[in-house]
DNA sequence: TCTTTAAATGACTGACAAGTCATTTAACTG
DNA sequence: CAGTTAAATGACTTGTCAGTCATTTAAAGA
Protein backbone atom coordinates (compact mmCIF):
# COMPACT_ATOMS: atom_id res chain seq x y z
CA UNK A 1 0.00 0.00 0.00
CA UNK A 2 1.90 2.58 1.48
CA UNK A 3 5.57 3.09 0.94
CA UNK A 4 7.56 2.76 3.97
CA UNK A 5 11.02 3.19 5.34
CA UNK A 6 13.17 -0.07 6.41
CA UNK A 7 12.20 -0.81 10.22
CA UNK A 8 15.11 1.27 11.13
CA UNK A 9 18.72 2.18 10.35
CA UNK A 10 19.94 4.87 8.44
CA UNK A 11 18.45 5.35 4.66
CA UNK A 12 20.24 7.03 2.38
CA UNK A 13 19.21 10.26 3.49
CA UNK A 14 15.93 11.41 1.96
CA UNK A 15 14.30 9.34 -0.26
CA UNK A 16 12.96 6.01 0.53
CA UNK A 17 14.12 2.95 -1.08
CA UNK A 18 11.82 2.28 -3.90
CA UNK A 19 11.07 -1.07 -2.92
CA UNK A 20 10.74 -2.18 -0.15
CA UNK A 21 11.76 -5.36 1.52
CA UNK A 22 13.09 -7.22 5.29
CA UNK A 23 10.49 -4.99 6.22
CA UNK A 24 8.66 -5.95 9.59
CA UNK A 25 5.62 -4.42 8.55
CA UNK A 26 5.10 -7.51 6.99
CA UNK A 27 3.02 -9.16 9.84
CA UNK A 28 0.63 -6.30 10.39
CA UNK A 29 0.04 -6.99 6.42
CA UNK A 30 -0.49 -10.14 6.10
CA UNK A 31 -2.47 -10.17 8.74
CA UNK A 32 -4.97 -7.21 7.28
CA UNK A 33 -4.70 -9.50 3.99
CA UNK A 34 -5.85 -12.32 6.16
CA UNK A 35 -8.64 -10.96 7.82
CA UNK A 36 -9.95 -9.99 4.84
CA UNK A 37 -9.87 -13.15 2.78
CA UNK A 38 -11.19 -15.51 6.20
CA UNK A 39 -13.87 -13.17 6.30
CA UNK A 40 -14.87 -13.82 3.18
CA UNK A 41 -14.03 -17.11 2.64
CA UNK A 42 -14.11 -19.12 5.73
CA UNK A 43 -11.10 -20.51 7.42
CA UNK A 44 -11.25 -23.68 5.14
CA UNK A 45 -11.87 -22.03 2.37
CA UNK A 46 -8.78 -19.66 2.14
CA UNK A 47 -6.01 -20.46 0.72
CA UNK A 48 -2.19 -19.53 2.30
CA UNK A 49 -1.50 -18.48 -1.86
CA UNK A 50 -4.28 -16.17 -1.88
CA UNK A 51 -3.19 -14.25 1.33
CA UNK A 52 0.07 -14.06 0.64
CA UNK A 53 -0.65 -12.62 -3.10
CA UNK A 54 -3.04 -10.32 -1.59
CA UNK A 55 -0.12 -9.24 0.41
CA UNK A 56 1.50 -8.65 -1.95
CA UNK A 57 3.95 -11.87 -1.30
CA UNK A 58 5.16 -15.07 -2.00
CA UNK A 59 3.49 -18.18 0.47
CA UNK A 60 7.27 -18.89 1.86
CA UNK A 61 7.18 -15.28 3.22
CA UNK A 62 4.13 -16.00 4.67
CA UNK A 63 6.15 -18.72 6.48
CA UNK A 64 8.92 -16.61 7.36
CA UNK A 65 6.06 -14.60 10.08
CA UNK A 66 3.64 -17.38 10.93
CA UNK A 67 4.40 -21.23 11.60
CA UNK A 68 1.22 -22.32 9.59
CA UNK A 69 -2.16 -21.76 9.58
CA UNK A 70 -3.25 -22.08 12.08
CA UNK A 71 -0.86 -19.89 14.07
CA UNK A 72 -1.63 -17.50 11.60
CA UNK A 73 -5.34 -17.48 12.64
CA UNK A 74 -4.87 -16.98 15.78
CA UNK A 75 -2.68 -14.24 15.66
CA UNK A 76 -4.86 -12.61 14.11
CA UNK A 77 -7.83 -13.23 16.58
CA UNK A 78 -5.54 -12.12 18.83
CA UNK A 79 -4.09 -9.04 16.96
CA UNK A 80 -7.49 -7.73 15.90
CA UNK A 81 -8.57 -8.42 19.74
CA UNK A 82 -6.41 -5.56 21.64
CA UNK A 83 -7.23 -2.82 19.82
CA UNK A 84 -11.30 -3.43 20.58
CA UNK A 85 -11.07 -3.79 23.98
CA UNK A 86 -8.36 -0.67 24.31
CA UNK A 87 -11.49 1.30 22.59
CA UNK A 88 -14.44 0.23 24.36
CA UNK A 89 -13.36 -0.30 28.08
CA UNK A 90 -12.83 3.21 29.43
CA UNK A 91 -15.53 4.69 27.31
CA UNK A 92 -18.58 4.34 28.79
CA UNK A 93 -17.69 2.96 32.23
CA UNK A 94 -17.01 5.89 33.71
CA UNK A 95 -19.31 8.36 32.63
CA UNK A 96 -21.61 11.01 34.14
CA UNK A 97 -24.34 10.33 31.77
CA UNK A 98 -28.20 9.03 33.10
CA UNK A 99 -28.70 5.33 32.49
CA UNK A 100 -30.81 6.18 29.22
CA UNK A 101 -28.33 8.39 27.76
CA UNK A 102 -25.61 5.55 28.70
CA UNK A 103 -27.84 2.69 26.97
CA UNK A 104 -28.72 4.64 23.84
CA UNK A 105 -24.53 5.90 23.96
CA UNK A 106 -23.30 2.27 23.94
CA UNK A 107 -25.86 0.97 21.20
CA UNK A 108 -24.63 3.49 19.10
CA UNK A 109 -20.76 3.31 19.74
CA UNK A 110 -21.02 -0.12 20.04
CA UNK A 111 -22.12 -0.51 15.99
CA UNK A 112 -19.73 2.14 14.95
CA UNK A 113 -16.86 1.04 16.65
CA UNK A 114 -17.38 -3.17 15.69
CA UNK A 115 -20.48 -3.95 14.79
CA UNK A 116 -20.54 -1.98 11.23
CA UNK A 117 -16.62 -3.36 10.47
CA UNK A 118 -14.55 -5.93 9.48
CA UNK A 119 -13.79 -7.20 13.04
CA UNK A 120 -18.08 -8.17 12.97
CA UNK A 121 -16.88 -10.98 10.01
CA UNK A 122 -14.28 -12.33 12.17
CA UNK A 123 -16.87 -12.64 15.23
CA UNK A 124 -18.93 -14.78 12.50
CA UNK A 125 -16.12 -16.59 11.58
CA UNK A 126 -14.74 -17.25 14.75
CA UNK A 127 -18.49 -18.37 15.90
CA UNK A 128 -17.97 -20.69 12.60
CA UNK A 129 -14.83 -22.26 13.80
CA UNK A 130 -15.53 -22.63 17.53
CA UNK A 131 -15.56 -26.56 17.37
CA UNK A 132 -12.65 -26.70 15.40
CA UNK A 133 -10.70 -24.60 17.28
CA UNK A 134 -11.92 -24.24 20.93
CA UNK A 135 -8.92 -21.96 21.97
CA UNK A 136 -9.44 -19.43 19.99
CA UNK A 137 -13.44 -19.51 20.74
CA UNK A 138 -12.31 -19.84 24.47
CA UNK A 139 -9.86 -16.46 24.07
CA UNK A 140 -12.50 -14.59 22.10
CA UNK A 141 -14.57 -15.62 25.03
CA UNK A 142 -12.96 -14.60 27.83
CA UNK A 143 -11.13 -11.50 26.06
CA UNK A 144 -13.82 -9.79 24.48
CA UNK A 145 -17.45 -11.14 24.92
CA UNK A 146 -17.15 -11.60 28.56
CA UNK A 147 -15.81 -8.27 29.32
CA UNK A 148 -18.48 -6.11 26.54
CA UNK A 149 -21.18 -8.20 28.33
CA UNK A 150 -19.81 -7.41 31.82
CA UNK A 151 -19.60 -3.74 31.20
CA UNK A 152 -23.30 -3.65 29.59
CA UNK A 153 -24.13 -5.65 32.68
CA UNK A 154 -22.89 -2.56 35.10
CA UNK A 155 -24.85 -0.47 33.22
CA UNK A 156 -27.81 -1.43 33.36
CA UNK A 157 -26.76 -2.42 37.31
CA UNK A 158 -25.93 1.28 37.82
CA UNK A 159 -28.81 2.36 36.42
CA UNK A 160 -31.47 0.52 38.46
CA UNK A 161 -29.28 1.33 41.59
CA UNK A 162 -29.99 4.98 41.27
CA UNK A 163 -33.77 3.83 40.21
CA UNK A 164 -33.31 4.83 36.85
CA UNK A 165 -34.26 1.56 35.89
CA UNK A 166 -36.85 -0.89 37.02
CA UNK A 167 -34.85 -3.95 38.60
CA UNK A 168 -34.46 -6.86 36.45
CA UNK A 169 -32.30 -9.68 35.72
CA UNK A 170 -29.15 -7.82 35.26
CA UNK A 171 -27.57 -10.62 33.24
CA UNK A 172 -30.28 -11.39 31.29
CA UNK A 173 -31.67 -8.08 30.11
CA UNK A 174 -27.56 -7.64 29.25
CA UNK A 175 -27.39 -10.39 26.89
CA UNK A 176 -30.96 -9.55 25.35
CA UNK A 177 -29.74 -6.11 24.99
CA UNK A 178 -26.64 -7.06 23.17
CA UNK A 179 -28.12 -9.69 20.52
CA UNK A 180 -29.93 -7.59 18.39
CA UNK A 181 -26.32 -5.38 18.01
CA UNK A 182 -24.29 -9.38 17.18
CA UNK A 183 -26.91 -10.82 15.08
CA UNK A 184 -26.96 -7.71 12.68
CA UNK A 185 -23.24 -7.81 12.55
CA UNK A 186 -23.26 -11.29 11.75
CA UNK A 187 -26.47 -11.38 9.19
CA UNK A 188 -24.20 -8.67 7.20
CA UNK A 189 -21.65 -11.08 6.80
CA UNK A 190 -23.75 -13.68 5.68
CA UNK A 191 -27.32 -13.53 4.36
CA UNK A 192 -26.69 -9.89 3.51
CA UNK A 193 -23.86 -11.10 1.16
CA UNK A 194 -25.33 -13.63 -0.65
CA UNK A 195 -29.33 -12.75 -0.65
CA UNK A 196 -28.32 -9.46 -1.43
CA UNK A 197 -31.94 -7.89 -2.63
CA UNK A 198 -33.43 -9.44 0.44
CA UNK A 199 -35.29 -6.41 2.11
CA UNK A 200 -33.14 -6.15 5.02
CA UNK A 201 -33.29 -3.62 7.60
CA UNK A 202 -31.57 -0.33 7.78
CA UNK A 203 -29.61 -0.96 10.60
CA UNK A 204 -29.63 2.61 11.67
CA UNK A 205 -33.84 2.52 11.48
CA UNK A 206 -33.02 -0.88 13.71
CA UNK A 207 -30.79 0.66 16.42
CA UNK A 208 -32.77 3.69 16.71
CA UNK A 209 -35.98 1.06 17.30
CA UNK A 210 -34.47 -0.88 19.78
CA UNK A 211 -32.69 2.06 21.99
CA UNK A 212 -36.17 3.12 22.07
CA UNK A 213 -37.83 -0.56 23.18
CA UNK A 214 -34.95 -1.00 25.43
CA UNK A 215 -35.79 2.61 27.62
CA UNK A 216 -39.33 1.38 27.50
CA UNK A 217 -38.55 -1.41 29.10
CA UNK A 218 -36.44 -0.74 31.27
CA UNK A 219 -39.06 2.10 32.60
CA UNK A 220 -39.13 2.25 36.39
CA UNK A 221 -42.76 1.65 37.33
CA UNK A 222 -42.97 4.71 39.16
CA UNK A 223 -45.26 7.56 38.76
CA UNK B 1 -30.79 -47.18 14.54
CA UNK B 2 -33.70 -49.31 14.40
CA UNK B 3 -34.53 -52.65 12.00
CA UNK B 4 -35.89 -52.19 8.83
CA UNK B 5 -38.31 -54.23 6.92
CA UNK B 6 -37.41 -53.73 2.88
CA UNK B 7 -38.83 -50.93 1.60
CA UNK B 8 -41.80 -52.77 0.35
CA UNK B 9 -42.88 -56.36 -1.02
CA UNK B 10 -43.44 -59.22 1.36
CA UNK B 11 -41.02 -60.48 3.57
CA UNK B 12 -40.78 -64.17 4.72
CA UNK B 13 -43.67 -64.36 7.19
CA UNK B 14 -43.06 -62.71 10.53
CA UNK B 15 -39.23 -62.34 11.15
CA UNK B 16 -37.29 -59.03 9.77
CA UNK B 17 -34.54 -59.62 7.67
CA UNK B 18 -31.79 -59.82 9.63
CA UNK B 19 -29.79 -57.18 7.71
CA UNK B 20 -31.10 -54.67 5.62
CA UNK B 21 -30.16 -53.89 2.07
CA UNK B 22 -31.82 -52.26 -0.88
CA UNK B 23 -33.07 -49.79 1.39
CA UNK B 24 -34.58 -46.13 0.18
CA UNK B 25 -34.66 -45.13 3.77
CA UNK B 26 -30.77 -44.69 2.96
CA UNK B 27 -31.41 -41.17 1.91
CA UNK B 28 -33.15 -40.39 5.34
CA UNK B 29 -30.57 -42.01 7.14
CA UNK B 30 -27.63 -40.43 5.42
CA UNK B 31 -29.10 -36.80 5.70
CA UNK B 32 -29.47 -37.49 9.47
CA UNK B 33 -25.90 -38.37 9.94
CA UNK B 34 -24.85 -35.79 7.65
CA UNK B 35 -26.75 -33.37 9.91
CA UNK B 36 -25.09 -34.07 13.06
CA UNK B 37 -21.81 -33.99 11.32
CA UNK B 38 -22.15 -30.78 9.47
CA UNK B 39 -23.22 -29.40 12.61
CA UNK B 40 -20.79 -30.14 14.58
CA UNK B 41 -17.76 -29.62 12.41
CA UNK B 42 -18.58 -27.58 9.46
CA UNK B 43 -19.00 -28.04 5.90
CA UNK B 44 -15.20 -28.75 5.06
CA UNK B 45 -14.24 -30.32 8.20
CA UNK B 46 -16.74 -33.27 7.79
CA UNK B 47 -15.09 -36.33 5.49
CA UNK B 48 -17.68 -37.77 3.60
CA UNK B 49 -16.33 -41.10 4.17
CA UNK B 50 -17.46 -40.02 7.79
CA UNK B 51 -21.00 -39.53 7.10
CA UNK B 52 -20.98 -42.45 5.66
CA UNK B 53 -19.53 -44.30 8.10
CA UNK B 54 -21.98 -42.69 10.46
CA UNK B 55 -24.60 -44.10 8.76
CA UNK B 56 -23.66 -47.27 8.69
CA UNK B 57 -22.58 -47.80 4.75
CA UNK B 58 -19.40 -47.09 2.78
CA UNK B 59 -18.55 -43.90 1.01
CA UNK B 60 -19.70 -45.95 -2.68
CA UNK B 61 -22.89 -46.23 -1.35
CA UNK B 62 -23.41 -42.46 -0.41
CA UNK B 63 -22.69 -41.43 -3.70
CA UNK B 64 -25.67 -44.03 -4.90
CA UNK B 65 -27.97 -41.43 -3.56
CA UNK B 66 -26.14 -37.61 -3.38
CA UNK B 67 -24.58 -36.72 -6.71
CA UNK B 68 -21.29 -35.16 -4.45
CA UNK B 69 -21.23 -33.22 -1.41
CA UNK B 70 -22.83 -30.29 -2.24
CA UNK B 71 -26.06 -31.96 -3.85
CA UNK B 72 -25.83 -33.83 -0.37
CA UNK B 73 -25.49 -30.30 1.61
CA UNK B 74 -28.07 -28.72 -0.45
CA UNK B 75 -30.75 -32.15 -0.10
CA UNK B 76 -30.01 -31.79 3.79
CA UNK B 77 -30.88 -27.73 4.13
CA UNK B 78 -34.22 -28.57 1.33
CA UNK B 79 -35.17 -31.74 3.26
CA UNK B 80 -34.58 -30.23 7.34
CA UNK B 81 -36.80 -27.19 5.93
CA UNK B 82 -40.02 -28.65 5.11
CA UNK B 83 -40.76 -30.24 8.48
CA UNK B 84 -39.63 -27.12 10.24
CA UNK B 85 -42.36 -24.97 8.09
CA UNK B 86 -45.09 -26.97 8.74
CA UNK B 87 -44.61 -26.93 12.49
CA UNK B 88 -44.78 -23.63 12.97
CA UNK B 89 -46.82 -21.89 10.19
CA UNK B 90 -50.70 -22.77 11.32
CA UNK B 91 -49.30 -22.43 15.00
CA UNK B 92 -49.80 -19.24 16.29
CA UNK B 93 -51.48 -17.42 12.93
CA UNK B 94 -54.86 -17.50 14.06
CA UNK B 95 -54.82 -17.53 17.49
CA UNK B 96 -57.64 -16.16 19.92
CA UNK B 97 -55.16 -15.29 22.41
CA UNK B 98 -53.91 -11.67 23.41
CA UNK B 99 -51.21 -9.86 22.22
CA UNK B 100 -49.14 -10.22 24.64
CA UNK B 101 -50.12 -14.05 25.66
CA UNK B 102 -49.63 -14.56 22.23
CA UNK B 103 -45.51 -13.26 21.98
CA UNK B 104 -45.55 -15.44 25.11
CA UNK B 105 -46.20 -18.45 22.86
CA UNK B 106 -44.42 -17.13 20.01
CA UNK B 107 -41.21 -17.25 21.84
CA UNK B 108 -41.54 -20.41 24.05
CA UNK B 109 -42.47 -22.09 21.10
CA UNK B 110 -39.79 -20.97 18.65
CA UNK B 111 -37.08 -22.44 21.07
CA UNK B 112 -38.98 -25.37 21.88
CA UNK B 113 -39.31 -26.47 18.54
CA UNK B 114 -36.29 -24.66 17.03
CA UNK B 115 -33.70 -22.88 18.79
CA UNK B 116 -32.80 -26.37 20.95
CA UNK B 117 -32.76 -28.37 18.27
CA UNK B 118 -30.45 -29.80 16.27
CA UNK B 119 -32.03 -27.65 13.33
CA UNK B 120 -30.42 -24.25 15.21
CA UNK B 121 -26.94 -25.80 14.52
CA UNK B 122 -28.27 -25.76 10.56
CA UNK B 123 -29.30 -22.36 11.15
CA UNK B 124 -25.82 -21.29 12.39
CA UNK B 125 -24.10 -23.47 9.32
CA UNK B 126 -25.82 -22.09 7.09
CA UNK B 127 -25.05 -18.40 8.04
CA UNK B 128 -21.25 -19.89 8.27
CA UNK B 129 -21.51 -20.84 4.77
CA UNK B 130 -23.13 -18.34 2.92
CA UNK B 131 -20.12 -17.07 0.99
CA UNK B 132 -19.79 -19.97 -0.38
CA UNK B 133 -23.08 -21.61 -0.99
CA UNK B 134 -24.93 -18.45 -1.77
CA UNK B 135 -28.27 -20.25 -3.26
CA UNK B 136 -28.45 -22.53 -0.40
CA UNK B 137 -28.89 -19.33 1.72
CA UNK B 138 -30.72 -17.47 -0.04
CA UNK B 139 -33.24 -20.56 -0.11
CA UNK B 140 -33.43 -20.71 3.59
CA UNK B 141 -33.56 -17.00 3.65
CA UNK B 142 -36.45 -16.79 1.70
CA UNK B 143 -38.23 -19.91 3.07
CA UNK B 144 -37.68 -20.09 6.88
CA UNK B 145 -35.98 -16.34 8.07
CA UNK B 146 -38.33 -14.39 5.95
CA UNK B 147 -41.73 -16.22 7.00
CA UNK B 148 -40.81 -16.12 10.59
CA UNK B 149 -40.28 -12.55 9.98
CA UNK B 150 -43.36 -11.68 8.78
CA UNK B 151 -45.07 -14.10 11.32
CA UNK B 152 -43.77 -11.89 13.79
CA UNK B 153 -44.04 -8.61 12.56
CA UNK B 154 -48.13 -9.77 11.62
CA UNK B 155 -48.30 -10.49 15.75
CA UNK B 156 -46.65 -6.94 16.29
CA UNK B 157 -48.59 -5.56 13.88
CA UNK B 158 -52.28 -7.02 14.95
CA UNK B 159 -51.67 -5.98 18.64
CA UNK B 160 -51.05 -2.77 17.49
CA UNK B 161 -54.42 -2.21 15.27
CA UNK B 162 -55.97 -3.69 18.79
CA UNK B 163 -54.49 -1.03 21.07
CA UNK B 164 -52.76 -4.02 22.86
CA UNK B 165 -49.36 -2.41 21.53
CA UNK B 166 -48.41 1.00 21.32
CA UNK B 167 -47.34 1.77 18.01
CA UNK B 168 -43.90 1.11 17.16
CA UNK B 169 -41.78 0.16 13.60
CA UNK B 170 -43.07 -3.16 13.21
CA UNK B 171 -40.49 -4.45 11.42
CA UNK B 172 -37.77 -3.64 13.39
CA UNK B 173 -39.49 -4.41 16.41
CA UNK B 174 -39.75 -7.94 14.58
CA UNK B 175 -36.24 -8.31 14.37
CA UNK B 176 -35.29 -7.08 17.53
CA UNK B 177 -37.85 -9.68 19.31
CA UNK B 178 -36.25 -12.91 17.17
CA UNK B 179 -32.73 -11.90 17.78
CA UNK B 180 -32.22 -12.81 21.24
CA UNK B 181 -33.84 -16.66 20.75
CA UNK B 182 -31.49 -17.20 17.40
CA UNK B 183 -28.31 -15.98 18.49
CA UNK B 184 -28.80 -17.72 21.68
CA UNK B 185 -29.56 -21.02 19.62
CA UNK B 186 -26.22 -20.12 18.04
CA UNK B 187 -24.72 -19.79 20.83
CA UNK B 188 -25.08 -23.32 21.83
CA UNK B 189 -23.61 -24.46 18.76
CA UNK B 190 -20.56 -22.27 19.07
CA UNK B 191 -19.21 -20.68 22.30
CA UNK B 192 -21.10 -23.01 24.46
CA UNK B 193 -19.67 -25.85 22.91
CA UNK B 194 -16.41 -24.95 23.10
CA UNK B 195 -15.88 -22.97 25.90
CA UNK B 196 -18.05 -24.93 28.32
CA UNK B 197 -17.55 -23.67 31.81
CA UNK B 198 -18.26 -20.42 30.45
CA UNK B 199 -21.60 -19.07 32.91
CA UNK B 200 -23.90 -18.82 29.52
CA UNK B 201 -26.92 -17.98 31.17
CA UNK B 202 -29.80 -20.59 31.37
CA UNK B 203 -32.38 -20.60 28.10
CA UNK B 204 -35.43 -20.43 30.25
CA UNK B 205 -34.36 -17.61 32.68
CA UNK B 206 -33.09 -15.38 29.52
CA UNK B 207 -36.25 -16.17 27.73
CA UNK B 208 -38.31 -15.74 30.74
CA UNK B 209 -36.42 -12.04 31.25
CA UNK B 210 -37.36 -11.41 27.17
CA UNK B 211 -41.11 -12.09 27.73
CA UNK B 212 -41.38 -9.15 30.55
CA UNK B 213 -38.96 -7.26 28.67
CA UNK B 214 -40.63 -7.36 25.54
CA UNK B 215 -44.15 -6.80 26.71
CA UNK B 216 -43.23 -3.79 29.09
CA UNK B 217 -41.31 -1.98 26.01
CA UNK B 218 -44.88 -2.66 23.80
CA UNK B 219 -47.10 -1.42 26.55
CA UNK B 220 -49.05 1.09 25.90
CA UNK B 221 -48.98 4.61 26.92
CA UNK B 222 -52.61 4.63 27.78
CA UNK B 223 -53.45 5.10 31.45
C1' DT C 1 33.24 -2.76 -6.52
C1' DC C 2 33.14 -6.95 -3.97
C1' DT C 3 31.37 -9.43 0.06
C1' DT C 4 28.16 -10.52 3.43
C1' DT C 5 23.66 -11.18 5.19
C1' DA C 6 19.00 -12.18 5.36
C1' DA C 7 14.52 -11.41 3.05
C1' DA C 8 12.01 -13.38 -0.47
C1' DT C 9 10.91 -16.74 -3.82
C1' DG C 10 8.40 -20.60 -6.07
C1' DA C 11 9.06 -25.32 -7.56
C1' DC C 12 8.50 -29.32 -5.03
C1' DT C 13 6.46 -33.01 -1.66
C1' DG C 14 3.36 -35.30 1.00
C1' DA C 15 -1.04 -35.80 2.95
C1' DC C 16 -5.60 -35.82 2.73
C1' DA C 17 -10.14 -36.20 0.91
C1' DA C 18 -13.55 -36.07 -3.09
C1' DG C 19 -15.12 -38.80 -6.45
C1' DT C 20 -14.89 -43.48 -9.54
C1' DC C 21 -15.69 -48.15 -10.77
C1' DA C 22 -14.73 -53.13 -11.21
C1' DT C 23 -15.95 -56.52 -8.05
C1' DT C 24 -18.61 -58.64 -4.30
C1' DT C 25 -22.78 -59.72 -1.88
C1' DA C 26 -27.38 -60.62 -0.92
C1' DA C 27 -32.09 -60.62 -2.04
C1' DC C 28 -35.55 -62.21 -5.24
C1' DT C 29 -37.30 -65.34 -9.32
C1' DG C 30 -38.57 -69.25 -11.83
C1' DC D 1 -31.06 -74.42 -6.50
C1' DA D 2 -29.03 -71.88 -10.42
C1' DG D 3 -29.59 -67.39 -12.47
C1' DT D 4 -30.65 -62.52 -12.43
C1' DT D 5 -30.62 -58.02 -10.57
C1' DA D 6 -29.07 -54.20 -8.14
C1' DA D 7 -27.32 -52.54 -3.63
C1' DA D 8 -23.09 -52.13 -1.53
C1' DT D 9 -18.22 -52.11 -1.24
C1' DG D 10 -13.46 -50.20 -0.84
C1' DA D 11 -9.19 -49.92 -3.42
C1' DC D 12 -7.85 -46.63 -6.63
C1' DT D 13 -7.32 -42.16 -9.11
C1' DT D 14 -7.02 -37.33 -9.02
C1' DG D 15 -6.81 -32.62 -7.62
C1' DT D 16 -5.85 -29.48 -4.11
C1' DC D 17 -3.32 -27.18 -0.82
C1' DA D 18 -0.41 -26.84 3.52
C1' DG D 19 4.12 -26.78 4.42
C1' DT D 20 9.50 -27.08 2.86
C1' DC D 21 13.87 -25.63 1.20
C1' DA D 22 17.61 -24.80 -2.19
C1' DT D 23 18.22 -20.82 -4.80
C1' DT D 24 17.75 -15.91 -5.98
C1' DT D 25 17.80 -11.09 -4.96
C1' DA D 26 18.76 -6.89 -2.95
C1' DA D 27 20.29 -4.10 0.80
C1' DA D 28 24.37 -2.75 3.92
C1' DG D 29 29.20 -2.67 4.91
C1' DA D 30 34.06 -2.82 3.76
Amino acid sequence: MTIAAPHEGPLPAGQPPRWERRKERRPAELLEAALGLFVERGYAGTRLDDIAASAGVSKGTLYLYFANKEELFKALVRESVVPLLERFSDRLASSGESGPVLIEQFVKTWWAEFGSTKLAGLCKLIMAEAGNFPEVARFFHDEVIQPNNALVAGLIQRGIERGEFRPVDVEATAHILISPLVLKAIWAHSFERSAIQAESIDPQRMLATHIQLIQAALLPPNR
